[in-house]
RNA sequence: GGUACCAUAGCUCAGUUGGUAGAGCAAAGGACUGAAAAUCCUUGUGUCCCUCGUUCGAUUCGUGGUGGUACCA
């Protein structure tokens, strides 16, 4: 049996540099579930990795698309599993690192097959969200589909939107493609969580967001103003810059609430890993406790090619 | 040095006609199936600066301190 290695953690824990170490180890290529590097016009405030980093090791997804091309968790299962069952032809073991929460699950268990929605309905419905308010859309969710209506969080727009496009361009009851069952995988997957003490991930998130700016985050956040209404640049980092450029917060507010926001956004990740109970947690400095473990569990590192 | 004003949650402040108090922000916890670095939910006991006094009862009124701010010297 084939194995995918997930390395895991909140956003600044350390997982780039020690996936670089255990990817030379593993002697594999690196593939990214980020939902933010894999932007190629993002990639100081994103924290892709160095130059020297990305040409000691292969990487899979990371700068593969553009911001314009609306991608979403569900392309990327598609895209991932492709990419990893015919790397599986080559290798024994791969490694898979990112924190984005829904991109590993992407992977690791799937999503349901849903058909693609239109984005002018999507649109049309966001604009019926601005001007008839949520209460109008649970109202025709309720009446399209009860079940789900009861089981989404109704206080969240996002989520009662979501039901409806997906209904409205079925034609079908949302509950009736939201399975949730977890697909079987042709590999085995073990999951290695990164993990410090809350003080010193918020000191790192903290220097590393003044370090972006020395990199000229400002500067690239710049040239993709006027791109500012694209989803993929409603990201930590972008959009507290884009506030400064429209006069609203001084630059000064800009950094710390970037800062904020990566804290609250790495907050948000422990939680959402938190729930998984099948990951083995390390420090990121226990290289050799990480090696063990995968070690002690089979399949070793890959041939020589 | 004098006068005035202020002192309440981590911060900015509100309030109690005297019955020990509440907003915003920060923070913490949580949810999550195609926007996911997104989106949403929940959570507020703190010597009401200290002292003495008045009072059944003072964070609230009065005296005296201490600290801060402004103006005048």
């Amino acid at each position: 049996m084939k194995r995918l290695v997930v390395l895991l953690g909140a956003t600044g824990v350390g997982k780039t540099d020690l996936s670089i170490r255990l990817a030379q180890y593993m002697q594999c290529p690196i593939i990214s579930s980020d939902s933010r590097q894999i932007y190629r016009e993002m990639t100081t405030g994103t924290a892709v990795p160095e130059k020297e980093q990305l040409n000691a090791v292969q990487h899979y997804f990371i700068h593969s698309r553009s911001i314009f091309d609306d991608y979403t968790a569900g392309k990327f299962e598609l895209d991932a599993i492709d990419l990893i069952n015919s790397l599986f032809q080559h290798y024994k073991q791969l490694l898979m690192v990112g924190g984005s929460g829904l991109y590993i699950d992407a992977v690791c268990k799937g999503i349901d097959v849903i058909p693609a929605t239109d984005n002018w309905l999507r649109q049309s419905i966001i604009e019926r969200y601005k001007n008839e308010g949520i209460e109008s859309l649970r109202f025709e969710l309720k009446r399209l589909d009860a079940k789900i209506y009861n089981q989404i969080d109704i206080k969240n727009p996002q989520r009662v939107m979501r039901a409806l496009e997906v209904c409205l361009t079925s034609g079908k009851p949302y509950s009736e493609l939201k399975q949730n069952f977890a697909k079987k995988r042709n590999f085995d997957i073990l999951k290695i969580g990164l993990q410090i003490s809350r003080n010193e991930l918020y000191d790192k998130i903290n220097s590393r967001v003044d370090k972006m700016f020395e990199q000229g985050l400002l500067n690239e956040a710049g040239h993709l103003y006027e791109h500012r209404n694209i989803n993929a640049l409603k990201t930590v980092g972008y959009k507290e810059i884009f506030e400064y450029f429209d006069g609203k917060i001084s630059l000064d507010e800009a950094v710390n609430l970037i800062k904020r926001n990566t804290r609250r956004y790495a907050k948000r990740q422990m939680s959402w890993f938190a729930r998984y109970n099948d990951i083995q947690w390390f420090h990121p400095a226990d290289f050799e406790g990480i090696i063990k473990l995968c070690n002690h569990s089979k399949i070793i590192r890959n041939e020589k090619q």
